[in-house]
RNA sequence: GGGCGGGUAGCUCAGUUGGGAGAGCAUCGGCCUUACAAGCCGAGGGUCACAGGUUCGAGCCCUGUUCCGCCUACCA
């Protein structure tokens, strides 16, 4: 084995292997029970992210621990379209040759797109291997597929038949950048300073003038009424009028509406059916025919009069010029509110009026709601449920048609004879009523979510009925962001239930987010990113991945920084070396060692494995990587390296007799550690192990050990804890009396300290000192004493030893002592608790007293003999 | 406006049915001990945000306050 372990090559190395081989395939086996998993499949724009890397390390652990376990584990793997995304990418590279997508048309920019991600959008699946994901690459789909395109058309369809999906003219969410709706999701809001502007509308025939407020005075041009409470008195001489809508000078309605909020300004509002939602209910309500004001692209239209053509934004300058040289404006107010934004291009989103489909949500949304109380469905960490259910309790109908190319063009045809209205997922040729071959495809195409919410089951085979459906559906566990909880994961759930007949999975485990180390998240304007691939660069996959995971609490968010990958590079380091020196001394792969001939040591480390074990099978049922991380982390580092390597070393330089049996239980507890880190380091490990076994083998294909309760010695284990503590104490002893830790000290115990010999052994061994053993200590002399678990340690202080920092240590000591005594005194003499904790407590209370008191008496007793006569 | 998460060592964070406050990094001291200086041995360091309450006992449970972050929302 190479003295240093470089990651590059070996994972490159490896990654080859896994791939050629495709070790990572799965098929349908009834013979074993399935474990799927269907990845999050991340934008073919994306470039990998820590979040990416957090996440599908999360889905690898548990695909990689499952098929170890005896699992038929399949992790499916793809990518998605993100229409809007993707066409802002290739609309831009248009824009540096001076194009737009108009000037060259719909088919040919599609096929630009198709270009575009043909050279650019797997990019990321490679960058999703070289982490390592034993993702079934045979399986990679991408929405847009043929297979997955027929998906979406069958669903559609399928919607529309069962009435779920409806073309309806409503207030939508429109991006004028974009030029396309957005669902309501997919507008983010963000609080910007903002004012409320005071406007005077005069009153036709009357020189009085009502005064209504707005944060967006360009909208005003599509004012067709002002409203009142229907119980506000002030305003009952109103009924009939009519108002003058300054600029423009039309005459508006007044209308009496319970919406309005009698106290809020003047009581009246200017009703804009066709730019705001409540409005649009009020001009509903009162028979009000909405005027836009908009052009799709955000200018002013034909109806803002002489504002026609200027931006949305200049408009509003204007139109407050013009109100104030018409003495109109009564006030301006500061007036911070929240506004929405493009999810995709950050633009400031306009409310809307527009002819789009939509999806009836509500009676979908009644199914996941039933899977997901009843438990059906659970969501790690829990609180996550409240916050989908409290989504889908008010969940609103969903816009799924957009005003872009890139994506599924919504099957809908229309015949231009008839008006008949054709929805087909194989697109017809003819009319179904007239016969007319003078059809039109909608323009639309549908949102992007919309074919990601089939996932789970058109990437294996759906709408056919396949063989994978039937034996991987519904899949086991979901790993992904809360930030599309409602985007993806609901959408899912709802249409596994309308198109499955049943849940897409059962278990959802959402992750935290990836934080700078100023808790910011990390994005590319900030730029503030942490690129995984230089980290994979600097530090290798394994140590970025056993570092998230490892600093990671569940489903928290986490904040990094460079630095912190380090604990994984010097976790891999140490496990390197300590192999190397394992399998260099070891004769050949050999781990049934003899358990009729283990010692103390032994007994300690094999003990620790199983507890271990233990440890780890319940943090998979949790998700808590982080637990399972770390306890295979120290038991690596501080069990097997610091103690057990250790105290074998006598053992293999012969310095002790040995019959071979230490090097055995050596193989066995590091062929295990490494079958139980592998799901975490998958390069490292396997490479060790192929070394250690010397054949060429996929770790993934071993089982994961299995916890062997016969190996587990409670006493054993207390016995070694105890020789630990007595060592600890010894060294302290020693570096405080500046002894070199190569240098051995003469240390004084009582006879019946330890159980036998063999404790004895590794006291003197790991403590470098050497025993003498007494029936009764020694009074007098210069001794220095230190107790530990509850066995006293004297130390000749002949030599070397500097006594005013022997005073100050046992003052020290026993001034702790004495804090500890007054404490637990003080529960011990209180009746409640020696009447109400539970006995253990109270025995255990006790025990610790009495230790104690003895500890700072033999202490005390060292002290008087050290220095006589001085006080304590 | 509503909801959620968090405030624990200098930093980043653990702390699972309430029973003597932990890790990693950083700091300090000592070590080239034949796997590893990316290492080994040892040490110091905390009014567990604040104020109440429940309890024999609270970092943990309840109430309130405060600060940070996130999600969500049509008050013109």
């Amino acid at each position: 084995m190479d003295t240093k372990y470089n990651p590059s090559g070996y994972e490159q190395k490896l990654l080859e292997k896994w791939l050629s081989n495709n070790t990572f395939h799965s098929e349908p086996d009834k013979k074993k029970d399935p474990f799927t998993i269907v990845i999050p499949p991340p934008n073919v724009t994306g470039v990998l992210h820590m979040g990416h890397a957090l996440n599908n390390t999360y889905q690898d652990i548990l695909i990689r621990y499952r098929r170890m376990s005896g699992l038929n584990a399949c992790w499916v793997p793809g990518t998605d379209h993100a229409g809007i995304a993707t066409q802002n990418v290739v609309e831009k590279k248009l824009a540096k040759e001076g194009k737009s997508r108009y000037d060259v048309g719909r088919e040919a920019f599609i096929e630009d797109v198709w270009e575009w991600k043909k050279h650019h959008g797997d990019y990321i699946i490679d960058q999703l291997k070289k982490i390592g994901c034993a993702c079934d690459w045979e399986r990679e789909r991408f929405t847009m597929d043929e297979g997955l395109s027929k998906a979406v058309f069958t669903a559609f369809q399928h919607y529309y038949e069962k009435g779920l999906l409806y073309r309806g003219h409503r207030i939508i969410n429109w991006c004028p950048r974009c030029q396309t709706a957005l669902s309501d999701i997919e507008t983010e809001h963000q609080e910007l300073p903002g004012k409320l502007y005071h406007v005077k509308y005069p009153i036709k025939d009357s020189d009085e003038f009502i005064t209504v407020a707005t944060t967006r005075p360009e909208t005003m041009l599509g004012d067709v009424a002002v409203a009142f409470h229907p119980d506000d008195e002030r305003y009952h001489h109103l009924k009939g009028k009519k108002i003058i809508l300054p600029i423009v000078n039309k005459e508006i309605e007044v209308v009496y509406d319970e919406y309005v909020d009698r106290e809020f300004g003047t009581g009246a509002v200017k009703i804009t059916p066709a730019h705001d939602p409540n409005d649009f209910e009020v001009g509903k309500r009162h028979d009000l025919e909405p005027v836009l004001a908009m052009n799709e692209d955000g200018t002013m239209n034909e109806n803002a009069g002489e504002l026609e053509g200027l931006d949305r934004f200049v408009a509003r300058k204007k139109v407050i010029e013009i109100l104030k040289e018409q003495g109109l404006l009564v006030k301006v107010e500061e007036n911070p509110h929240n506004v929405g934004h493009c999810y995709r291009c950050d633009t400031i989103v306009e409310p809307y009026l527009s002819k789009q489909w939509f999806v009836n949500m509500k009676p979908l949304a009644e199914k996941a709601i039933e899977v997901v109380e009843q438990g059906r469905i659970k969501f790690t960490p829990e609180r996550w449920k409240k916050v989908f259910l409290e989504w889908l309790y008010n969940i609103r109908d969903w816009c799924v048609s957009r005003q872009i190319w890139w994506g599924h063009r919504i099957p809908v045809y229309y015949c231009q004879d008839c008006d008949e209205i054709m929805v087909s997922a194989n697109s017809p040729e003819k009319c179904t009523k007239c016969g007319s071959t003078n059809i039109k495809q909608d323009e639309d195409v549908l949102d992007t979510w919309f074919s990601s919410a089939l996932w789970p089951f058109s990437t294996l085979g759906w709408p056919e009925k396949t063989k994978d459906l039937e034996y991987y559906y519904p899949t086991s566990q979901l790993v992904t962001a809360p930030e599309i909880l409602f985007f993806w994961v609901a959408r899912m759930i709802m249409s596994g239930m309308e198109f499955m007949g049943d849940i897409p999975f059962s278990e959802v485990f959402l992750t935290g987010t990836v934080r700078d180390e100023t808790g910011r998240k990390m994005s590319k304007s900030l730029g503030n990113v942490i690129d995984p691939l230089k980290i994979i660069k600097e530090y290798g996959a394994d140590a970025l991945r056993f570092t998230l995971m490892v600093i990671t609490a569940q489903g928290q968010d986490v904040f990094l920084s460079d630095e912190k990958f380090q604990i994984g590079r010097n976790f891999y380091n140490k496990l390197w070396n300590a192999s190397r020196f394992v399998i260099s001394n070891l004769e050949e792969y050999n781990t049934e060692f003899n358990k009729d001939n283990l010692d103390i040591l032994d007994s300690f480390i094999l003990t620790r494995l199983e507890k271990t074990k233990e440890t780890i099978s319940a943090a998979y049922k949790d998700f808590r990587f982080d637990v399972l991380s770390k306890s295979i982390y120290e038991f690596i580092w501080d069990d097997f390296c610091d103690w057990y390597i250790e105290g074998i070393k006598p053992y293999i330089y012969g310095k002790k007799e040995d019959d071979g049996n230490k090097m055995k239980v050596a193989c066995y507890v590091l062929d295990n550690a490494l079958r139980m880190l592998h799901p975490v380091m998958p390069f490292i490990t396997e490479e060790i192990h192929n070394h250690l076994t010397k054949v060429e083998k996929s770790l993934i294909d071993e089982k994961y050990p299995i916890k062997d309760d016969q190996l587990i010695d409670e006493e054993n284990l207390t016995e070694f804890k105890k020789i630990q503590g007595i060592v600890k104490e010894i060294r302290n002893l020693k570096a405080q009396s500046n002894i070199k830790k190569s240098e051995t000290i003469k240390v004084i115990l009582l006879n019946d300290s330890f159980k036998d010999e063999e404790s004895l052994h590794y006291v003197q061994y790991f403590a470098g000192a050497e025993l003498e053993l007494v029936d009764t200590l020694p009074e007098g002399g210069k001794y220095s004493k230190a107790v530990a678990e509850n066995v006293e340690i004297l130390v000749d202080l002949t030599e070397n030893v500097d006594l005013e920092e022997e005073k100050e240590r046992l003052k020290g000591e026993i001034d702790k002592l004495v804090k500890e005594i007054e404490r637990s005194t003080k529960m011990l003499n209180n009746k409640g608790f020696v009447a109400n904790a539970p006995e253990k407590v109270v025995e255990k209370e006790k025990e610790k007293f009495e230790m104690y008191k003895e500890s700072k008496s033999k202490l005390e007793e060292t002290y008087k003999n050290l220095f006589p006569g001085e006080e304590l």
